[in-house]
RNA sequence: GGCUGCGUAGCUCAGUCGGUUAGAGCACAGCAUUCAUAAUGCUGAAGUCGUUGGUUCGAGUCCAACCGCAGCUACCA
């Protein structure tokens, strides 16, 4: 017997479940339920990475602690996944006492190793949140190609990367200040240390080849030290012995698997960590994670955890993205799916289901079309298997009192649907779940096909073929009850309804083996319905509806109580309208050249559709001064026009009285 | 730009070591059937295997270039 730990990626405390996450912890789930019926020791846990500046600043936005945020949360993440059938041994949270311990007691070990360092880097800081700015809190001006309102880390427009301190004109998203250079002592890992090993690690069969091509590609790249951590302000955990210093929540969102399991551990009598993480353990340690967390579960974890003298990881199993007829989720489109909303209108078993048909051992993205999950489930699962049973039953209590043959009447069907159980272990232990999906809707085929040519309808009330008929329709339920030993991974409500028809107990892999005889069967009932087309309508224009109201908030915020301070950031100034021009190819703009006093600027304005460029030179509007920059299709604008109305023809500019002069402060 | 992967029927995908006429399911059309949740069975139509060139007796498969798509490009959650 195997003893195994299973992880699925972390889930950023910062939003519902939807889609994407779902598809993660689902397959993760099929691999474990299946390891489970073959009988091996598996478990499985997860938890919420709840640390971050992210976190911290989202909470300030709710007016709540970080704490009291990450917790609700958690707890609303592990009730969906509970619903989706997903078997967690432990949803947990990385802020936890037992992974503040784990991850400190690591560092300790890494530093005592003379594995780490630390080094004074260069960041940009904003002197009025008193925060240094992660890359993704800065804009500013492409180094490369000039393009404005790039973030700190590459450009969008032209590809580049580069430090955010490279940056022209920069500013901080969250202030909208000029942000200054400090320095700051940080703490590293270093990872180059562990090249050798590393190479050697990727070799083995602990990751699928098309991610050891491309960990190759950072390997022989050279590997660089790890920043590790974080100045304060940030939630997150202090780094011992240093003052205002925190580990950044990459270093301890993995230690979160290790930490989630120990409280596991806790709760389970005669479960130890340790049998699980020394170096010599023979337990196996499994992580699924998609292929954009690559480099940390495959670069600095197996790091981490050699230098820290445990195990590594047995096997990284690495997924692709979903997709949602053929493009990214969009809220919009209504394909940025919670997982609460679906649960209001489908079956979780649907989804689980066409995701096992889409699943493989690679990292190729999955797309879920919505017409093709409604066909498949409702043919395969409900036409082709669930049919089987639906079509047999009958007979069986019709003519034989619910009571099985005592014989098999075709060895060949029998031994195929019997044998198939080796080949579809195969495919489940490697992941190839679409494949083995493939398989058993062939031998449902075969087994509908075997029932046609026989034809116990026909036969039913000649008394001379009594016998056939029991034969036939048993081996139908036999083969059925097979199909159903190896779905269950995939579907284990359906599969526990299968078992309460059949009475029997709860099926394990090997029972596919020996098939029933002379047992009586329960009167059938539909273990499944089929999708409704409508139903998958209602899931879409709910999340639409979701995507609207959201934005609704976002203008309610926008109308709620400001003060002076708030007012006061915005510069607003009387400025002359010096020239005036329609943009080639634009429907709505006027290109606006504006005086502002001491300076000129730019502005692109939507209201072509109401005013004619000729008569606005020389008239007296009103701008937002200080608004950022904004790249458009047509140029830079470099402020904003007042002006009220809904819009169309309907807007109307704001002009001062006269006497105003262009560059006065409106306030 | 570099790198990783992908491109086969309307859709989802098989296609092993290069080897006969490129396969399956869904959808579609016709027929049969009525035990079954309008379920099932049989038959059929449907493909310039992204493009071009090369290696070879022979290329969907190997090589090169190009086109298209997705992703990565490390202190990003």
């Amino acid at each position: 017997m195997r003893r195994i730990l299973v992880t699925s990626a972390l889930l950023n405390a910062n939003g519902p479940i939807h889609l994407g996450h779902l598809f993660e912890d689902i397959l993760t789930d099929i691999w474990v339920r299946f390891q489970r019926m073959m009988g091996n020791e598996c478990y499985y846990v997860c938890a919420d990475d709840a640390h971050g500046t992210a976190t911290m600043l989202a909470a300030e936005r709710l007016g709540t602690t970080a704490e009291a945020m990450i917790e609700s949360l958690r707890q609303e993440h592990a009730e969906d996944f509970r619903r989706f059938h997903v078997a967690h041994d432990n949803y947990y949270s990385t802020h936890s006492p037992e992974n503040e311990r784990l991850t400190r007691a690591i560092y300790e070990r890494l530093a005592e190793g003379g594995r780490t360092f630390t080094a004074e880097v260069e960041q940009l800081y904003d002197p009025e949140r008193k925060l240094f700015l992660a890359d993704r809190f800065v804009k500013g001006t492409c180094p490369r190609c000039g393009a404005d309102d790039q973030y700190g880390d590459n450009c969008q427009e032209c590809g580049a990367t580069y430090d955010a301190t490279e940056l022209g004109n920069p500013r901080s998203t969250l202030s909208d200040n000029t942000p200054e250079l400090r320095s700051s002592e940080h703490f590293f890992f270093d990872l180059a240390q562990f090249t050798d090993f590393l190479k050697e690690w990727t070799a083995s069969d602990a990751v699928q080849p098309e991610v050891a091509n491309k960990l190759g590609e950072w390997l022989t790249g050279g590997l660089k030290a790890w920043d590790i951590s974080r100045d304060g302000p940030y939630f997150g955990f202090t780094i011992p012995g240093a003052q205002d210093k925190y580990f950044y929540v990459w270093m301890d969102a993995p230690v979160g698997y290790m930490a989630s399991f120990e409280n596991l551990c806790d709760q389970t009598e005669g479960l130890d960590p340790e049998d699980f993480w020394r170096p010599d353990s023979d337990a196996e340690v499994h992580h699924f994670i998609g292929k954009d967390i690559i480099n940390f579960h495959c670069l600095f974890w197996p790091a981490v955890l050699q230098g820290a003298g445990y195990r590594t990881p047995t096997k990284v199993h690495t997924h692709g993205f979903v997709t949602v007829d053929g493009a990214k989720m969009s809220k919009s489109r209504g394909t940025f799916i919670n997982a609460s909303t679906y649960l209001e209108h489908l079956d979780p078993e649907y989804l689980r289901y066409y995701f096992a048909t889409k699943l493989s051992a690679n990292t190729a993205d999955v797309d879920i079309q919505l017409d093709d999950f409604v066909q498949r489930v409702n043919s395969d699962l409900v036409g082709k298997v669930v049919n089987i049973a639906s079509r047999c039953a009958g007979f069986i209590h019709r003519g034989f009192d619910g009571v099985l043959a005592a014989t098999v009447h075709d060895e060949a069907l029998w031994a195929e649907a019997s044998g198939a159980r080796r080949e579809l272990a195969e495919l489940y232990e490697r992941g190839d779940v679409g494949r083995a999906v493939r398989q058993i809707t062939a031998l449902a085929d075969r087994t509908n096909q075997y029932i046609a040519e026989h034809e116990p309808w026909k036969h039913v009330n000649d008394p001379e073929r009594r016998d056939e008929v029991q034969g036939v329709c048993s081996l139908g339920i036999n083969v059925f009850r097979a199909l159903v030993i190896y779905l269950k991974p995939i579907l284990p409500a359906m599969a526990a309804k299968a078992e309460a028809f059949l009475k029997v107990a709860p099926l394990a892999w090997e029972d596919a083996g020996t098939p029933l005889t002379m047992h009586e069967i329960d009167r059938f009932k539909p273990l499944c319905t089929r999708i409704d087309r409508k139903d998958v309508d209602k899931v879409v224009a709910a999340t639409v509806a979701q995507a609207e109201t959201e934005s609704e908030h976002v203008a309610d915020e926008g109308s709620r109580e400001v003060g002076i301070d708030d007012f006061g950031k915005i510069d607003l100034r009387i400025a002359k309208v010096l020239d005036a021009n329609f943009v080639d190819g634009a429907d709505k703009l006027l290109e606006l050249r504006l005086d502002l006093g001491d300076n000129q600027s730019t502005v692109f304005a939507g209201i072509r559709e109401a005013y004619d460029p000729a008569p606005l030179v020389g008239r007296l509007v009103v701008v937002v001064a200080n608004l950022a920059p904004r790249k458009m299709r047509f140029g830079t604008s470099e402020g904003m026009v007042l002006a009220a109305g809904p819009g169309g023809e309907d807007i109307f500019l704001v002009s001062p009285d006269t006497g105003a002069e262009p560059g006065m402060r409106v306030t």
